[in-house]
DNA sequence: AATCATTTTTAGATTAGCTTAAAAATTTAT
DNA sequence: ATAAATTTTTAAGCTAATCTAAAAATGATT
């Protein structure tokens, strides 16, 4: 069965809600992530219930059917996967791959995923400390935390970002946070929810609220 | 001004006639390379007319623009560069890349193929010997015959192949016939225009004359 | 329970790209 | 030069994916 670029847009969209909100994805919920109408989404839910590749009943929201899942996950699958390719090999920046990475997932071929994946080392993760599902959709579990859960003197690594945007992981750049940088908590300002933090054992900075709520980390 | 996958597709269609025939390609010619139906192409000949990427006079032909020739050839440029990679880093074998390359040509960003470029170390062929056009288009030219075309005790290298086909390519892995081997014309059959050659200097062979007629020989 | 607000679906239209069949223009052959 | 054959265009219609506006269903409020 043929499935076209856009429906893959449309199934990993509802992968994406229903694993956020632990529930299914409503028709604005899909509208507001794809950027289309709300008459768009009732219109492609019927194409891709009628591929049984999501389960609908009206009025009450989607589920991916197993096949839907399958299609999905593989896809973040080659879309994490060409992450790492365009920032380990072609040395791009971390705020630059996703816009590209878009694309370079739609792309069909039965050896080049594993391939690639093969040339990359088999990573575990991409640029933004995201897991890269294996190739029967499981995705490595790591126990992360926000740097605003930490407490005061608590130390660990960064190893991801919550918030993608380009702005915020250009503001990492500039202040050296990048994956992997110990950090360790100095002191917390109760009036702001800022928090002044040690940067790789050397540098103190305090940072906002918002970006410690935006932080991964891995505690040890 | 957006410029879709499809009507690059035609464009890259249209270099390609107009290069091989040496004159502007007519409908027929087109729906024929792109597997559609006259009426497509003419239809498609409009849009593109519109976009000021085509010159075109009914029943008399269509050649491109300037515009049109610079998008064709950076596709052109994407796809071969797209070729070596998938060769030289993720080990493909030179009849498995067309198709994917076919893909890959379409993807668009800034500093993508540049980038791609470098990584590759500025190749100037792809993995069957056709040239890879810089970033301004041009092409290297390389003076090359037919295997056809050398006479006796004439010798040269294997620097291309006429016929893209898997079939044609298989073959030539068989007879240890990739691209750099050294051969030479040891006699001339005249009653099917086959040649007796060494391959290698150290094993004889006799190619047909399709064989001949479609490998390109750079002479020494 | 009835009203109001929100969400979702339906209705009607549009665009890109494609098809087949018929008509028109051009080229080739007699 | 006229007829025949070929090429190209036009006409009409289809599907995927999109939109806006209106209708219907659901959920929340009084
Ligand atoms: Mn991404
Ligand atoms: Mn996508
Ligand atoms: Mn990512
Ligand atoms: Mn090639």
């Amino acid at each position: 069965m043929e499935i076209s670029h856009t429906e893959e847009n449309y199934l990993k969209a509802i992968f994406k809600i229903s694993e956020r909100d632990g529930k299914p994805a409503s028709t604005n919920a899909i509208s507001s992530e794809m950027s289309t109408s709300a008459a768009s989404v009732t219109d492609m839910i019927k194409r891709l219930s009628d591929k049984t590749l999501i389960h609908y009943e009206r009025y009450r929201g989607v589920t991916l059917t197993g096949q839907g899942a399958q299609i999905a996950t593989h896809l973040i699958r080659k879309h994490r996967l060409w992450e790492v390719f365009l920032v380990d090999k072609l040395h791009f920046s971390w705020d630059e791959v996703h816009e590209i990475a878009e694309q370079l997932e739609h792309i069909k071929s039965q050896g080049l995923v594993e391939r690639l994946d093969e040339y990359l080392g088999f990573p575990k993760f991409d640029p933004h400390g995201d897991p890269i599902p294996d190739a029967d959709g499981n995705f490595a579990i790591r126990k992360q935390v926000l740097l605003s859960e930490l407490k005061h003197s608590e130390r660990g690594l960064v190893v991801g970002v919550q918030d993608h945007s380009t702005a915020f992981l250009q503001y990492l750049d500039r202040m050296a946070l990048v994956l992997g940088t110990p950090v360790e908590v100095l002191e917390y300002f109760e009036y702001d929810e800022s928090m002044r933090v040690l940067i790789s054992g050397e540098r103190e900075q305090v940072l906002s609220k918002k970006v410690c709520q935006n932080l991964f980390i891995q505690k040890r």
